[in-house]
DNA sequence: TCATTTTTTGGCCGCATGGACAGAATCTAG
DNA sequence: CTAGATTCTGTCCATGCGGCCAAAAAATGA
């Protein structure tokens, strides 16, 4: 039986959010270490040193558990970043602001960017096809886009193919986490930097003559 | 037993060969076609009108057959993208030669490309690490970076992190193929275009004056 | 032709997975 | 204290995997 969360109010309410977010995490650190194919039901309950049996009470399966830390992890990146975009004077600064921002994170919080790459590419439905396909990854090209839009109405940045800039920008910042995950000794900050510059470079409007001092 | 081919000679090497030509060609298909976690040994064998035993018979095991699948892509597309790539004058037409060097193979020969990043992303060892990791990225990154360095040579490009560079030219190029098996209205070429310039833009040295005419 | 070797078949094995479940343990309320 | 609801445990099950093998089939060579 699930529980009502009805007249039972409060504390069972309580205790069942703490379970479920319990094995959420159990389940990030899961991933983060083993990765997802061996990342089973069994492992999860193992590191969350509960049964297997109440990953199912408390979620519908695996998918519904899936479901739960991407979207946890994904507010909380959005939480993160956004407000360190919006102090941004203008396009330039916001893309770079982007990359450092989510670089940021990362290092706040390990291995949660690594267990979300590794759902979305691992993850798959019963036919086979990834799980979180196009309109998840839809989701995150949009801001991209409208930060680069916003930056060729100023003026900062020149006419490109957003959709191309956005997928791009998305596939660079991925690879850097996979990068820097696989060779530690590489500074994810000076990489992010780095990353940074080159994007803003790819984008920017032709300086109209050498600026004079 | 496996074949001898010592004293038998050439008829019982080339029907060995053949076969598993034929078993290579059914793996990459059902690859392309299902993803590679799906792509069981008995698909596989399947896809190629023959019983599942065959494999093994032929191959070691599954890692032989996706090892010698991965190097049969990986040398044909060498021979196919750096005869373009060394037609060019600079470095700079050799970078856009290259990105649209591999999208035309990718173009010629669908699903090998794709077949190729789902070894990389989804293939295992016993122990759950992926089984194609930093040694097997490396050598994509070397020649990256050696044209990197000929362009900063010549002046053509400014300075920057040629390592940062090459994982990002390579993981734009992945997510121009992901990004396109996805959206099939997306024309590939006019996208490896746009990427070029992308790139290029990236590290082209600044203008020292606004080049007369 | 027929013995020998090479190749193929089809089924079996051990293993791991996600899920289901009966029953035990725990908590709550009257 | 007790009855009932809630939560947890350990086990069982069906499925699918890669690999293995005895025996059938086909090819080869004398």
């Amino acid at each position: 039986m699930r529980p009502k969360n009805e007249t039972s109010g409060q504390k069972r309410s309580f205790i069942e959010k703490a379970r479920r977010a319990q094995i959420i995490t159990a389940a990030v650190d899961t991933i983060a270490e083993v990765g997802y194919p061996n990342a089973s039901l069994a492992r999860i309950a193992d590191t969350a040193g509960i049964s297997k049996g109440v990953i199912s009470y408390h979620f519908a399966g695996k998918d519904e558990l899936m479901d739960q830390v991407v979207t946890d992890i994904y507010t909380e990146i959005g939480e993160s970043v956004l407000p360190r975009i919006m102090e941004q004077q203008n396009a330039a600064d916001m893309l770079r602001a982007h990359v450092r921002g989510v670089a940021g994170y990362a290092l706040a919080h390990p291995g949660r960017m690594a267990t979300l790459t590794q759902i979305f590419t691992h993850a798959r439905k019963a036919d086979g096809t990834p799980r979180y396909g196009a309109a998840e990854t839809e989701a995150l090209y949009e801001p991209l886009e409208n930060l680069y839009r916003a930056g060729q109405d100023s003026g900062e940045f020149r006419d490109f193919d957003v959709r191309v800039m956005a997928v791009t920008q998305q596939a660079a910042i991925d690879a850097m986490f996979s990068y820097c995950s696989l060779h530690p000794d590489h500074d994810l900050m000076a990489y992010a930097h780095e990353l940074g510059e080159l994007l803003v470079r790819a984008i920017r409007a032709d300086p109209p003559s050498p600026a004079p001092m």
